[in-house]
DNA sequence: CTAGAATTCGAACGATGGTTCAAGTTTTGA
DNA sequence: TCAAAACTTGAACCATCGTTCGAATTCTAG
């Protein structure tokens, strides 16, 4: 759907807050009035875009397969891409509070299901001595807030490509485990 | 000033946009209007939050001394103190997007002259060999993160003391880069 | 061709938020 | 003691935001 990509960018420029239905309309190129015959409030175009995000997410965690570190470097690279890439992740884990409590709870549901799955992996790797032993709860909530970090800091016309960022990011945040 | 820690509490409470300044004023304990006798208005109190708490993270640098992974440890450790001891941090990195330009460019510059001061100790640590060769300035911005990040899934009542969190925290961060 | 459905518009409504202000109350200092 | 300064109030103002709605336009199918 366009009109949730546009929203999206909106989002991301201004932040979910200060983004208006009236500046989402005119980015998806048609009038306020009828952003309501495809969606039935600003929330739930809210709700869409982190949906969409957060089951690319949960995607790459089942498509990881391998020794956890390996396991663990292609979800972060692949969460990084979702930061990144389009510009609609940045929405996703970043402003869950904006939500109505209705909406929030489930998504806050999937969002926390995700955090588990990775901590997972940081679990599996410390069990097999792959890893050394840590705070898999906390270890895990630093890997997430250094690659949410990214949708903050990053620039299209910077000097790096998104592919490089998660690269180098993944592979530092993983070797701290070692 | 206890107003601004009042308007601390609801910045984080609700988020900076979705604080009102009736909220603040209840929660200062005083009338709406006569916030504006000591402040010109929300832009002003959220600046001098942001202020505040920036300036406690410089003085964290200047006071770092020893091998550059001694540094860099005590600075992130001061930075989660910041975040997490008071319940001022939050607003200081987290929202300066939020603020007026005239206002915004002086604090982005202060917020940058911090990133720069912790990306100098970075790479001073892999210039005498401490650390591995490595791209500071994604590490640094990976890092922050990370610690600014506690801001989000911190709670007081959880079973982690600010203490450990910034122990723990801290030393995964610089272990990545051995 | 045409009737019904789907889409589109933009003005208007109600709510909310930051801010102002005239008027009261308290504090201060000589 | 008393006048000036500082402080405090709560209602009201104005802009903006999400949303609604009746009407106009375009699309679709028989």
């Amino acid at each position: 759907m366009e009109i949730l990509h546009a929203a999206a960018r909106v989002f991301r420029r201004r932040g979910v807050a200060a983004a208006g239905m009236r500046e989402i309309a005119e980015e998806a190129g048609l009038s306020p009035g009828n952003l309501y015959h495809y969606f039935s409030g600003k929330d739930e175009i809210l709700l869409f875009c982190q949906e969409r995000t957060l089951e690319r997410m949960h995607a790459a965690v089942q498509a990881a397969k391998g020794p956890a570190a390996e396991r663990l470097r292609m979800v972060l690279r692949a969460h990084v891409h979702c930061m990144l890439d389009e510009l609609e992740g940045a929405t996703a884990h970043l402003d869950v509070e904006s939500l109505p409590p209705k909406l929030r709870a489930p998504m806050i549901d999937k969002r926390d299901a995700y955090e588990r799955a990775v901590r997972a992996i940081v679990a599996a790797g410390v069990k097999n001595r792959e890893f050394a032993r840590c705070d898999a709860s906390l270890v895990t909530r630093a890997m997430l807030g250094a690659v949410n970090w990214t949708a903050r800091w990053y620039r299209p016309d910077g000097p790096q490509m998104p592919d490089e960022i998660a690269d180098a990011l993944s592979e530092y945040l993983v070797k701290g485990l070692a």
